[in-house]
DNA sequence: ATTCTTATTGAAAAATATTTTCAATAAGGA
DNA sequence: TCCTTATTGAAAATATTTTTCAATAAGAAT
């Protein structure tokens, strides 16, 4: 199901604002703050106004279709998401952002704080950060072991 | 060795409002934003101006003395850190945040993903967030299995 | 204790970011 | 083509964060 299917699912409309919203975030590879979204749908000559990408990047986070992305500083940048669990793995130098299966097994981590501190874990923000395959290419970056 | 060492190390000065921003922070059991700190240190009738806590927040963060906790709305609260590696188990009902050791072991999710991706990971961003146990006893919550 | 140096403070202003309001518009069903 | 109403966007209101700079006080030196 696609992200039109799903608004419509919702009784949610497809409009102008919406596709350029996501034609901007599928053309990136990094994730995008709401002006940065805004600017480059003004460069693709697709008029639309701040406050729609401010309200469709809610909805859509809402819906799980774009999931916002935790840096040290920033953490209003956004990136398509795909319908699954996932996480983000973000370049640190170049911003660029992959996504990968949240197949990764927390539950042995778990079980200990859980015991430990009482609490009952039900969800979690995972997210890496290094250095992208360009990016060492690039700068001669390699692992230091 | 305590924060007013770690500040000495570095040349920096003790002052009072950083002394204000550390206590407020030792006070509350959850984590606070530049306003909630703000707010906190003029009702204990500790005078010290909001520009004064953005960057007492940034100073000692770069310090590693405190700790920035990320959530779903909200990114810019802050709690006092361990030294060492730790990371935050937060309480979606009452905001309670305790930590938990960074004594996890990711490296055995970390491999394949540094093969299927081709990144080199160094960083991680890992955050929990469930019911504290006081919030468990007072709303009746249990684990659904 | 007094003086000196300069890191630090805080008021004010500026810059940014986000939300609210509301009349006009357009999406999509009838 | 018409109708209903979800959605848009300009403008204003709010909120957040940063910059500036003269005044202050931390802490070393004397
Ligand atoms: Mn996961
Ligand atoms: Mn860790
Ligand atoms: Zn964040
Ligand atoms: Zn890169």
């Amino acid at each position: 199901m696609d992200w039109q299917e799903k608004l419509n699912q919702e009784g949610l409309r497809v409009t102008h604002p919406r596709r350029v919203v996501i034609s901007v975030l599928e053309q990136s590879g990094t994730p995008l703050s709401p002006q940065a979204i805004h600017r480059r749908s003004l460069e693709a000559k697709e008029e639309i106004g701040l406050v729609s990408v401010y309200r469709t990047l809610d909805l859509l986070t809402e819906l799980g279709l774009v999931r916002r992305v935790h840096g040290q500083n920033e953490c209003q940048c956004y990136v398509l998401a795909s319908p699954g669990h996932y996480h983000h793995l973000v370049c640190q130098h170049c911003g660029s952002a992959v996504e990968f299966s949240g197949m990764e097994d927390l539950s042995s981590l778990l079980a200990p704080i859980e015991l430990e501190t009482g609490f009952t874990i039900n969800e979690h923000l995972l997210q890496f950060s290094g250095v992208c395959p360009e990016c060492q290419r690039r700068t001669g970056y390699h692992d230091q072991e």
